[in-house]
DNA sequence: CCTACCGATCGGTAGG
DNA sequence: CCTACCGATCGGTAGG
C-alpha cells in the first residue's frame, strides 16, 4: 500500500514505505486515469509524465492493473473510516447525516482524481480487489441510508424512500470530484457545508 | 444520424434511414461502452455481440469513433429538446424546475447505457463533435441555472448559490442511469417525480 | 534506468 | 459477410 498525500484527513492502517519515485510513478497514474480513463492510459504515458521509458516503470511497481487497485482500495477504505470517525459518538440524525455527507463532499473536492477513477473504473478492475471495493462501496451506502432511516423514525426526517434519497445524496457528493477547482475561490471546506445543507434539505429535515 | 429507440420521448429533426444491421451495431457498441467503457471495448467485441467478424462491421458503420459520436451527440441533443419541450409555456418557477429535473431524471431511467456513456467517455470524443457536447451540456446546465435564478428573484426559492444547486440536481439526476433496473418494481416516473420532489427541497422551495 | 525485444491485440483495409 | 493481412501500439521481460 501506498502514500498518496492524504495529508491528515484519513486514519488507516500504517502503509508500507516506498520510495519517493515510486510515489511520483502512483501520482502520475493516477491523474492521467482520472483524465483519460484506465484503458486510455498506456504506461508510456505514465512513463512520459515521470520523465522516464516505460520498461523502467516496472522497477517501482509490479503492474498497470497494480496502479489501479492501490488508488481504488486505499480510497475505498478511506471513505469508510472517514464516515465512522465524523458520526463516531454523535447520536444526533440530523448531525449524524450533516456529518457524513460533510466527509464525504470534503474528501472529494479535496480529492477530485480519486474520486473520478473509484467512481469509473470499477469495470477495469480485477478481483479480488473489484469485490472488496464493491463491498466497501455498498457498505457506505447502507451506513448512510440507515443514518436516513433513524432519522425518519425518530420523526427528524420527512422521507418516502431512504434508500432513493441515499442514492441521490451520495451521486451529488461524487460529483464534486468532477468540478471542484480550488482556485475558482470557493473552499473545500465551504463546499462541503453546502452539500451537508442540500442533503439534510432533502431528506426533509423538519424545521 | 441514427435510430437509437428512444420511442416518442424526444422531438429531434429526423434521421436518416439505416438498415437494420446497422442499428444492431450501434446499439451493441452502446450497451459494451456502457459496460466497459470505449476504449475497454474492441471492434472484436461489438461483432461477437451481433454474430459476426470485426471487419464486417465496417460495411455498416464508418469508424469506431462514429458509433461513439452518434450517440453522445444524439443524447446531447435530446435533453436540451426535452428541456424545452418540458418548460415551455410555464411560467411559474416550481413548476419550471419541477418539469426540468423530471423530464432529464426520467430520461437516464430510461436510458441509463447513453447516460453512462455521455457522462464518462467525453474524454475519448474527438472534436469537433466534442465541442459540440460540451456546449450543449453548458447550455443545458445555465438553463436549469436560471431557472433556479429566477425562483430566487421571485421569492420562491431560498438558495444561496444556484450555480451549486444546479450542479447538484443535475449529477443527482445523472445517478439514475447508473442503478436504475425497471425489474424492481420502480417505474422511471415515480423515479422522476422523487427527483423532482428532491430538487424543490434542496433549493428551498418556499411552502 | 536504458535498449532491444516479446507475443498479443488494436482499428481498419483489400479483395473477393 | 468472409479470410487474409496491414502497421501501430499494447503491457511486460531480458539482460545489462
Amino acid at each position: 500500500m501506498r502514500r498518496l498525500s492524504y495529508g491528515d484527513d484519513v486514519t488507516l492502517p500504517p502503509r508500507q514505505a516506498e520510495s519517493a519515485r515510486a510515489t511520483d510513478v502512483h501520482d502520475a497514474a493516477l491523474s492521467l486515469f482520472a483524465e483519460r480513463g484506465y484503458h486510455g492510459t498506456s504506461m508510456k504515458d505514465v512513463a512520459e509524465a515521470v520523465g522516464m521509458r516505460a520498461p523502467s516503470l516496472y522497477n517501482h511497481i509490479r503492474t498497470k492493473q497494480a496502479l489501479l487497485q492501490a488508488t481504488m482500495l486505499y480510497t475505498s477504505r478511506a471513505v469508510m473510516s472517514e464516515f465512522d470517525a465524523a458520526v463516531s459518538g454523535v447520536a444526533d440524525p440530523v448531525e449524524r447525516l450533516r456529518r457524513a455527507v460533510r466527509a464525504y463532499a470534503l474528501r472529494h473536492a479535496r480529492h477530485g482524481r480519486e474520486a473520478l477513477v473509484v467512481n469509473r473504473e470499477l469495470s477495469a478492475l480485477e478481483d479480488p480487489v473489484r469485490t472488496e471495493v464493491l463491498m466497501l462501496r455498498r457498505a457506505h451506502q447502507k451506513a448512510i441510508q440507515e443514518v436516513i432511516e433513524e432519522g425518519r423514525r425518530t420523526g427528524h426526517f420527512d422521507i418516502g424512500s431512504p434508500g432513493l434519497a441515499s442514492f441521490a445524496i451520495l451521486e451529488m457528493a461524487v460529483s464534486v470530484g468532477r468540478w471542484f477547482k480550488p482556485e475558482r475561490g470557493l473552499r473545500p471546506e465551504e463546499v462541503a457545508d453546502q452539500y451537508a445543507l442540500f442533503a439534510l434539505r432533502l431528506v426533509g429535515r423538519a424545521p
